[in-house]
DNA sequence: CGTACCCGATGTGTT
């Protein structure tokens, strides 16, 4: 930390790499180095809509930026690079599949393109996509190299010590330095509630009839497209009519509507949602009261990164999560633990490896697993995963800076409830609608 | 049983 400026300024080829929570201002830690550099910053982003959103952002601010990706047609594709040769653009935004493509010419206009910088945005997609699922995700070490070995700026608001760990790994980057900040988030009150899933529609429909949540914005995380339709349906014939948005729901535009519908830009307004996993990388709806989750992710990434979409403005939320009592994997376990064994199968890996990436994902799995059975404090264990156990840290000076600069912004106010465990639930004495809504009560009373 | 990108052709050689 002491070497934050070194690091990036003074030796370029010693790359670094930060974690960070919503509003930290991640953005700029990458913005204003590549803005002091007369050449392009090239961005490694996930999807093309965030590539779009991100570029149209900076535009915005009178920053040229651009993207290329396989929405654009060749002669666009070429402009835009040609552009980048002329030093035009300070910042280009790609999908690490785009330095992979079969044509010649593109990848010599990638590779003469020489950037200052090499960012790999939602870096956590390296290590949860970059072996199974997409695998140029994994091979960005590569690319860097192709590129002349510029500095790598990973950046990502979700990622377990362990799995920070693998994604410097991936990168090639086991040297560098790691900047882990806070990922508590005070305002959003924890709730694990153990139901069988039988029961779970039922808990859901109350809990989106609560008064105080009337008008307010829900979203219902399922795993599957069929447990989302049956958990519509079911709430349809009780009178709610809640869309699912889901990666194979309509067209590209149909989805791109609903989210609108959901952030308010469009017209009616949604507030109760059911999506899959789907919805939301870069989804930034800052007055979500309410995330459920149907049963636990995959890892505690996902789900930090779920229930953390709650509560964006600070305000008081919850996020209530759905478990299975019994000692042992259960059915959400089993489901979960299929799909990674799909994915593994199909990945192309050969076996060993397979066998190997499927281990850890059942230990991803299990990590989530255990912190949700957990009687101790249940913020703590996420916080502890993310962060390490709590000591009381010696400040560097570097991170004193940080503090600093950093302590300027609106530092969400801890509020009363904490999370199940802390306030000692006695299911005997009330049910979890009852206790959701005493939440936003004791809030409203102070 | 979930998650996304890509949708790629264009020589440069021999006895």
């Amino acid at each position: 930390m002491g070497n934050f400026r070194s690091s990036w300024q003074h030796l370029p080829g010693n790359p670094c790499s930060s974690s960070a929570r919503p509003g930290s201002g991640k953005s700029l830690c990458f913005q204003i180095p590549a803005l002091l550099r007369r050449g392009c910053t090239m961005v490694v982003s996930p999807l093309k809509t965030l590539m779009a959103d991100q570029v149209s952002g900076l535009l915005r601010k009178k920053i040229p930026a651009t993207f290329v990706n396989s929405g654009l047609s060749a002669e666009e594709k070429e402009i835009r690079y040609d552009m980048v040769g002329v030093n035009a653009v300070k910042f280009l935004y790609l999908a690490p599949e785009r330095f992979f493509v079969k044509s010649r010419r593109e990848r010599k206009a990638l590779a003469e393109s020489k950037p200052e910088f090499l960012v790999v945005d939602e870096a956590h997609c390296v290590d949860a996509w970059g072996r199974d699922f997409r695998p140029e995700y994994g091979r960005l070490a590569e690319v860097r190299e192709k590129l002349g070995s510029p500095p790598i700026l990973a950046f990502t608001a979700t990622a377990g010590q362990a799995m920070q760990q693998r994604i410097l790994a991936s990168l090639g980057i086991e040297d560098a330095e790691v900047f882990v900040r806070g990922v508590d988030r005070p305002n959003i009150a924890m709730v694990r509630w153990q139901a069988a899933s039988s029961a779970r529609h039922h808990e859901i429909a109350s809990l989106l009839r609560l008064p105080v949540l009337a008008g307010r914005k829900v979203m219902v995380f399922v795993p599957t497209a069929r447990i989302g339709q049956e958990l519509q349906t079911d709430l349809k014939n009780n009178g709610l009519d809640v869309p699912f948005y889901h990666s194979k729901l309509g067209s590209e535009w149909e989805r791109q509507e609903l989210l609108k519908r959901f952030q308010g830009e469009s017209r009616p307004v949604v507030n109760h949602i059911i999506c899959t996993n789907a919805f939301g990388m870069g989804l930034d709806v800052p007055d979500v009261r309410l995330v459920i989750h149907w049963q636990q992710p995959a890892s505690v990434e996902d789900y930090l990164q779920e229930f953390g979409r709650a509560g964006r403005d600070g305000k008081q939320s919850v996020a209530v999560t759905f478990t299975e009592g019994g000692r042992g994997p259960g059915r959400d376990v089993g489901l979960l633990r299929f799909m990674a064994e799909k994915t593994a199968n199909g990945s192309g890996l050969d076996e060993v490896t397979a066998r190997a990436m499927l281990k850890q994902r059942y230990s991803q799995i299990e990590d989530l697993t255990n912190l949700l059975a957990s009687r101790s404090c249940f913020r703590r264990g996420i916080v502890e995963y993310f962060e390490g156990p709590k000591v009381k840290p010696r400040l560097s000076l570097g991170m004193k800076i940080l503090n600093w600069v950093f302590s300027k912004e609106v530092t969400p106010k801890r509020f009363r409830y904490c999370c199940d465990a802390c306030a000692a639930v006695d299911r005997r004495l009330e049910n979890l609608q009852q206790h959701v809504a005493s939440v936003f009560a004791k809030q409203a009373g102070g």
